[in-house]
Formats: structure tokens, C-alpha cells, sequence
DNA sequence: TTGTAAGCGTTATCAA
DNA sequence: TTGATAACGCTTACAA
């Protein structure tokens, strides 16, 4: 199959060639079209099969502008939130005939731009990027390629014609502070993710406001940054001063959860925790954790449709905010 | 930055135009090669960089014949296993000059075939399978297409000529029953995968070998077949006749835990528990589950660069098979 | 119903 | 040091 160390790829012409047709005849057969007679065009078809013929997509998306596919940029498709959200992203897409190119930005700035820049070389007809957001800097190289593309997860309020998929996370996070404080919490430590995420600073809004809606002083010193790649939050975790935690997501509520427990307290009898995202839809663990469910299949096919849209040249989208839910989980109890 | 509603990208003939130059000059001066003047690269490279052009790899695969992307296939990202797995994958790729290509199979041999024609359509460079093992058809397929690929994870120990970066599933399956057996166990239920997924077979063969070592009888009704789907075995665990399992995956493993627990059993008091993969090693949870660590990271980077250095001419490649070691947890302990 | 030729954007060969 | 031209494999407009 090999020659002279090229690899052999079957091509319309060598059809053409065994058959004695043109390669225009051939092209046309192949697709379905219905200038061919039916005769020649079960030849063709049986002679391309039996050469093993593929479509060269390659020299397709050359002469055609387009190359069915897109670029899943996000922080790291080992986080189980994304990997979820990747799952549902790659179905949804194969469906409507894309495939996915993936690629990490591991939260950093340098990294993304650098990814943003592979998914343009190779020419994806769009883009689903869950933003790093250092800085616009990125979205707005984005914005100027002139690229289809849709955020997910993050947004930037403060940029116009910037489409996106969120979950509503100031509803999230006043629900999960609502329902803690239901719960008889007061002292409720939130262990928030960075301040330039979108998502975190409206979970954390979210809070604030359910806080002030009950009467609940807000404590500054209740409110602690994870980082955003951190999966080990056990430096970072106060004492004492809480009965309950809300986390910016599921990673790092059972992150709070394992430093608790090798600190001797129970969960929830002496700490409650509600996480967000609850990736225990994918995932069966024996110890249920609370947390706000984001529909992240929903997100993601939505996403998905939003994006092949604007690809097919719809202006007019509206950006789509997926409602919360609390997913009731053992980590939360009545205070004691 | 739209004409007739298509996309403008700039071009190196734009560049052309701008400075006067030629098209051939432009490609030389922006790959840095020595045949231009200092003077008049720099020109070029700034204009290019004011224009914003980005290397068009389409048009440069359909000259040079690749296309600098591999195709990732296997089950389900989703799986926190295979998450791991493409993290690293994608990391070393993209340090190699590669993109990534992400297909699900869903387990499903039809949907192989499909991601696999998907990949070759597309030029990938190579393929990293994780194959669904209902047939060697699809790997034979692969063969046939002389394309550069390379399995990972599971492998046709028929098969040759096949290269393939797994662990050592009977070790790992021997070693997780020795330390059950060790512990005091005898009645130990194996929650097995697939018989027809050489991980799970092997997986199976060092339960066996372990078990004979140690003298203990094989029993047929101690074997439990999940699927590999599967994230909820409620209906599959048997109530009793084991004080411990050896799970083909960490998934399973959890899940088993769940019922356990629901059904009022304690782990590690009752029965205990051994997974397989340890994705704990990403993921921090409260309570550690004992399971046997396959080493995803080298795993992962290995099959990378055995694939590009068989993209690159090498035909002699050793297969390699990783070691396994106990990650112990706290859902195994002596019988009481 | 079938064939010819141009063109997509790049790189390589050869000439100036 | 720079420029003109062909070629990669496909689709499309037009010709036969």
C-alpha cells in the first residue's frame, strides 16, 4: 500500500482511471447526483468500494471554503465537569455531520491564544471556547477573526455580540446559599473560585444576595479563592468559624469534604457542603454530595446548535441561560 | 471583515499584493528560510502580522501530503479513565506539533467504523484507538488502510503487527486479588468487564492465577460480567456470599460501593473493595477506594510518541506494557 | 449523459 | 535574492 514511503490514498482519479470514466463523472456518481445514469453510477460506486475510496476531506474543504469541523477549547478535558460537557459537545456535533478538535488551555492566557490560533490554522468553521478570562484580550482577537464562535460556561457581561451558554450561576449560587441558610446555616463558608471567571463571581453574587435577603451579615474573611486548577483545597481551608460550605464546584466541594474528614469532622453533622455542577450525574459514588445540577447536556447541545447557526449565518441569536436545580445530597443536614 | 458572506482570510497573495513582493518570497520570508534578505523579511513579517494572516494548514496538507493532526477514538471521554488519558494525549501531542481529533465510539463496533472512516477522511496523521473489541474487524480495516495507528489501553494478543501501549492487566488483576486474598479474603466477587475487552479478559486471568495460587477454588457464580456502559451495577450485585470485590474499573468499583452502602453493607467492614485504574489520582474524594494504578500519564505519552515515530518511518516498535501498582485506599482492610 | 478546465492556498522546482 | 509556474485532489461552470 505504501510507495516510496508516501502513504497511498485513493483519489477520484485512480476510479477514473479503472473505469475509463472522467473524473468529473466519477465525482458525481460518487455524490449522489442525478446527471449520471444509474448503470455507470452502481459501476462507479461498486469500483470506488471495492478501492477502498474516502472522501479526501482535505482537498474537499479546498475548493468548497468549509471544513466541517470545530475546536473544543476548555480549561482541562480531565475535569469531569468538562469532560461531560465534551461528551455531549462531540455527540451533538457528529450528529450534524462536525467533527471535534480538542484543545486545552489549561486556564492560562498564553496557552489559549495558542489554541485559538491552531483551531484558525486548520481552518474549523467555528468555535466553542470556554474562556480562560485573564483578560478580553483573547475573545477580542477572537471577535476580529471574524470566526463563528460561542462561549461556554463564562461570558464577559461587559462585551457586546459576544454569543454565549451559561447556566444561571447567580441563581445557582443564591439557590445553594438559600438552601443552606434553610437549613439553619449561618456561617457559611464559600470556598469561590477566581474572581475574573464569570462563573465564580455570580456564584459568589449569588450568595452575597441570598445573605443579604435573609439578613445574614456578609463576612469577607468567610469568602476564600481556590484556584482554578487547585484539586487540593487542604491549605487553603479555614479551621474553624463555618457550619457549612458552598463550593464553586464539585471538585473542590469533595476536595473540602476528604480535608474535613482527615481533620476528624463529620460531614454533615459538623460541616454541611453543596457543590456546583453536580458531576454525580456521570458518576455513582457511594457518599451523595449537594449541588446545584447545571443540565450540562442541555448546555452543551444548545452550544452545539448556537454555534452551526451563526456557521450557517444566523445574526440573530439570542444567548441562552440554562436553569439550576439542586440536586439534594447527605452533605447537607439541619445544623445541630 | 465579510465579503459575500464568506469569510475573508488573508492570504499570502494579500501579503503579495501589499508589498509588492511574490507570493513565493512572501512563504519563504515567513518560514524563516535563508534565502531573503534580512531587510525584506522583516518587511514581510510585519506586514503579515498587521494583516493578521495565519498559515492556512489546510492548503499546506493538501501540498506537503499531512496534516500534523491525530485522531483520538475510544469509548466515552466522559469516563474520568479516558479523560485522564486524553488530557495527556492531547498535552504531549500539541508539545509535538499535533492536533487532536476527538471521536466516541460509545463502545459501539458501528460507530468505530464510522469514527474511524471520520478520521481517515479528515488526513489524520495517525490514530490512538482505544478499540470496542467486539471483532477485529475495524482494527483489520485500519491495517488494510495503511494508516499509521496505534491501540491503547486494549489489544488483540492475536493480532500481528498491531502496536499497542496497555498495563499489565494480569498483573494488575493478580496483584489486586493477592492483596484481597492477603487481607484474609477468600470469598472475593469479581466484577468483571466484557469477556470479549482484552483488559477485562486479563483482568480475569490474574483473578484466576491468584486465586490458584493461593489455593483457593475458583467459583463460577463469584464472576459478574458488567457492561461496560455501565455506571449503576445495583441490579447486578449479588447480596451476598463475598466479603470483598475486585472491580474490573474504578467506576464499577464506586458504584458497587453505592449499592453496598444502600443496601446498609459497610466498606470496608463488611466487604471490601479494589478498583482498577485509580482515578482518584485526579480526582480528590473523601473516601479513598483502593485500586489498582495503571499510570495513565506514561501510558498516554507513550502512545503518542510511538505513534509519531511510526508516522515518521520507524517499523520497528516495541509494544509496552506499563506496570501496575496498589494505590491503596481505606475500602480495603483485614476480614474481621 | 459525460468530459474539459479552472481554481481553492500553499510549497517546490526551476529560472532570472 | 527574487519571481513564475506546476502540483496536491476536489468541485463547479461550461462545453460537447
Amino acid at each position: 500500500m505504501r510507495e516510496n514511503g508516501k502513504r497511498r490514498i485513493v483519489r477520484l482519479k485512480d476510479i477514473a482511471d479503472k473505469t475509463g470514466y472522467s473524473i468529473n463523472t466519477i465525482s458525481h456518481a460518487l455524490r449522489g447526483m442525478n446527471d449520471i445514469s444509474e448503470e455507470t453510477k452502481s459501476y462507479i460506486l461498486k469500483t470506488a468500494s471495492e478501492l477502498g475510496y474516502v472522501t479526501n476531506s482535505i482537498a474537499q474543504s479546498m475548493r468548497l471554503g468549509y471544513t466541517k469541523t470545530i475546536a473544543v477549547i476548555l480549561g482541562d478535558i480531565s475535569n469531569p465537569h468538562f469532560a461531560i460537557l465534551t461528551k455531549e459537545i462531540e455527540n451533538t456535533a457528529s450528529k450534524h455531520g462536525y467533527s471535534v478538535f480538542l484543545l486545552n488551555t489549561n486556564e492560562d492566557e498564553d496557552q489559549e491564544e495558542r489554541a485559538l490560533k491552531t483551531a484558525i490554522q486548520h481552518n474549523v468553521d467555528g468555535i466553542i471556547l470556554c474562556p480562560v478570562q485573564r483578560s478580553e484580550k483573547n475573545v477580542r482577537f477572537l471577535q476580529k477573526s471574524d470566526i463563528p464562535f460561542v462561549l461556554i460556561g463564562r461570558y464577559f457581561p461587559e462585551m457586546d455580540g459576544v454569543r454565549y451558554t451559561i447556566c444561571n450561576d447567580v441563581r445557582g449560587g443564591y439557590s445553594a446559599t438559600e438552601y443552606l441558610i434553610r437549613h439553619g446555616h449561618r456561617k457559611i463558608l464559600m470556598l469561590s473560585g477566581p474572581a475574573h471567571i464569570s462563573s465564580a463571581k455570580e456564584r459568589l453574587q449569588g450568595y452575597r444576595q441570598a445573605l443579604a435577603d435573609y439578613r445574614i451579615e456578609y463576612d469577607d474573611s468567610l469568602v476564600i479563592e481556590v484556584p482554578i486548577m487547585e484539586t487540593d483545597c487542604s491549605t487553603l481551608l479555614p479551621e474553624d468559624g463555618y457550619t457549612a460550605i458552598f463550593a464553586f464546584s464539585d471538585i473542590v466541594a469533595w476536595s473540602a469534604w476528604k480535608v474535613l474528614r482527615e481533620r476528624g469532622k463529620r460531614v454533615p453533622e459538623d460541616i454541611s457542603i453543596i457543590g456546583f455542577d453536580h458531576i454525580q450525574s456521570r458518576l455513582s459514588l457511594p457518599y451523595s454530595l449537594c449541588s446545584v445540577s447545571s443540565y450540562k447536556a442541555k448546555m452543551s447541545i444548545t452550544s452545539v446548535e448556537m454555534l452551526i447557526s451563526i456557521i450557517n449565518g444566523n445574526k440573530e441569536m439570542e444567548n441562552i441561560i440554562i436553569d439550576t436545580d439542586i440536586a439534594k445530597g447527605e452533605s447537607v443536614s439541619f445544623i445541630s
